[in-house]
DNA sequence: TTCTGATCGTCAAAGGTTTGACTATCTCGC
DNA sequence: GCGAGATAGTCAAACCTTTGACGATCAGAA
């Protein structure tokens, strides 16, 4: 195995190098599976950067904001626990970023009269109004990436996506359990 | 529209639901590839949390410095930059992470004769050990993922993920250009 | 009623990441 | 040669996120 010039490889033609080098090192290696797990994770690290650089960034949201604003729009008013759950983050991520959140006017905290423990998040009206402008634009964005695909093409993937994530592997994982 | 019980939602369930509520609050919401990019993200986080918290974090490895060790291993010793770009993250990133995976004799740092900016990243013994330990159990992993759908049904995914990777969005996104 | 265990939101600590600035160094045209 | 601009790695600042701990509160059994 001559030593070719790995420094000059970007990040897509690596991801044929490491399998045939892995392989080699590692015979038990699974090829398919590890290019599956390398190719999804550097698409979505690809999507996300560029929904927080050319969206959420330049209208003074985080990424994490963006996702509390965006379940707080579509669940409407829940409870912190409730938010953090659904957008996929802790319970004290949640409150660090509703303090931000709440500063800058986008959303409100209120006690819940049933369990004085809890506190009920809801936007406000200028947060309403931040999340259906950063939302729609970026739903732009993600329909320029879908655009590559065809409508079946679409399908067949979102189907797929859809497999992996109620998969017995994706049950065990219990993301924040 | 009657308001049910969005609290009681998982995040699977949370889907369906937001595509309904946001295409009835903004009509231009594109649905299908509003559900691609959710279902995208929401996986990929799942197989990040999954390969960190049952692989990396236990031998001792962020997942930051499971990468860096990742590229050296696969494409040899670097300079800082080629394994920054390899590994896609930042310059800075790389820095830091490599201060501690030094410290902890995984890695090595030299200066090179040619360009005395630059400084050559390789991998110590340990640092060979330790990477290939926690490949295997990385690569389980993958399998164990990949295990739900059949190997036709991997294909065709791969080949997806691997279109919309090279796809015009993803050119114009140019990750930490 | 009272006690035990679970749950809620928050905080502090630790770690990771990016951006931007900075110094040192290289490259290329003159 | 030499000087302007580009580049390498590092540092500091800011921010985000997780874990673990905590006080407050709730729920259910004896």
């Amino acid at each position: 195995m001559t030593d070719r010039p790995a420094e000059d490889l970007d990040y897509l033609s690596f991801v044929d190098y490491a399998i045939g080098k892995a392989k080699a090192e590692l015979p038990d290696t699974d090829p398919v599976a590890m290019r599956l797990g390398l190719t999804l994770h550097r698409l979505a690290g690809a999507l996300v950067y560029d929904w927080e650089s050319t969206v959420h960034r330049p209208r003074g949201l985080s990424w994490g904001g963006f996702r509390v604003l965006f379940v707080l729009w579509l669940a409407g008013p829940l409870e912190s626990r409730h938010a953090a759950r659904l957008a996929g983050m802790s319970r004290a991520a949640v409150s660090a970023l509703v303090k931000t959140l709440e500063r800058d006017g986008l959303v409100t905290r209120t006690q819940v009269p049933e369990d004085r423990r809890a506190v009920r998040l809801a936007l406000t009206e200028a947060g309403h109004d931040a999340v259906t402008d950063a939302y729609q634009a970026h739903n732009t964005r993600e329909q320029a990436w879908a655009a590559s695909l065809t409508a079946s093409e679409q399908t067949v993937l979102i189907g797929l996506l859809e497999k992996l994530t109620t998969s017995p592997a994706a049950a065990a994982a219990q993301r924040l359990a």
